[in-house]
DNA sequence: AGCAAAATACGATATAATTCGTAAAAGAAC
DNA sequence: GTTCTTTTACGAATTATATCGTATTTTGCT
């Protein structure tokens, strides 16, 4: 059995994936653009960052190009799933419902998107 | 105006964090009994992270008893919105409605807890 | 081929977070 | 009041993270 064990990303390793997996595939520079648009950082420690990413297993590239194609070697599924149980667990004294309540009350939802929640709701009290 | 800027508590902090909001107050033995429930740690590393963390501010402290009793200085609340937030931005493309439904699908969650969401969705409908 | 521009590799530094050993101080027990 | 135990203070080492300068490599252009 190969258990590939979980990598947690780092808050700046996390803006990265987020790029990547908006866009599935991307160079560093380009990258490098978007994060250019919030924060301050130079080309090469976007780089350095990517690369260290690559010998982590994060993210994976095609480097028989001119310049390396970075993809996500993680999926933010499962990326998710971690993080939200972490907190769940220490903010949250282990329940997520605490969590949800939390996040429905102090940030706006669209009627559509509270609709989105009442499918699944119903859904989980059919169980 | 004062604006008391928000301090991100680390992982470890956070830890010891979560065991004071539950006790209220608690002397760096007892906060390092409890941790040593789940971690491995010497006590001087609960002690000097504690201090530390009195330094910052994340902390208070009454010192004229013989041994220092520790108490939250920041609060559960605030301290879960920020994260909340932080999250749905990084991971969550900015959607807090995704962030719910991620939450309740992936951890299961009882009857009374459905309800209890349902009623906040409820209000939050008729606005 | 030769040159300029872009991209990568690599090493070094800086800063933050964590860990722990040792010494000093404070209390408790006798 | 001396000794033993507990607690605190402090410094140092270790590890993780982030940042960037410089050198090398690759590519595109003429």
């Amino acid at each position: 059995m190969v258990t590939t064990k979980y990598i947690k990303p780092t808050e700046s390793e996390l803006e990265i994936l987020r790029i990547l997996w908006e866009r599935n595939t991307a160079s560093v520079r380009e990258v490098h653009e978007e994060l250019s648009k919030t924060k301050e950082a130079g080309y090469t420690t976007t780089l350095k960052l990517m690369q260290i990413m690559h010998e982590k297993g994060l993210v994976g590239r095609d480097d028989s190009v001119k310049s390396h194609i970075y993809h996500p070697e993680v999926s933010r599924e499962k990326t998710q799933k971690h993080l939200i149980g972490k907190m769940i667990t220490t903010l949250f004294g282990g329940s997520p419902t605490e969590l949800v309540l939390h996040a429905l009350g102090n940030h706006k939802a669209s009627p559509e998107e509270l609709d989105e929640i009442q499918r699944l709701l119903n859904n989980l009290k059919k169980q």
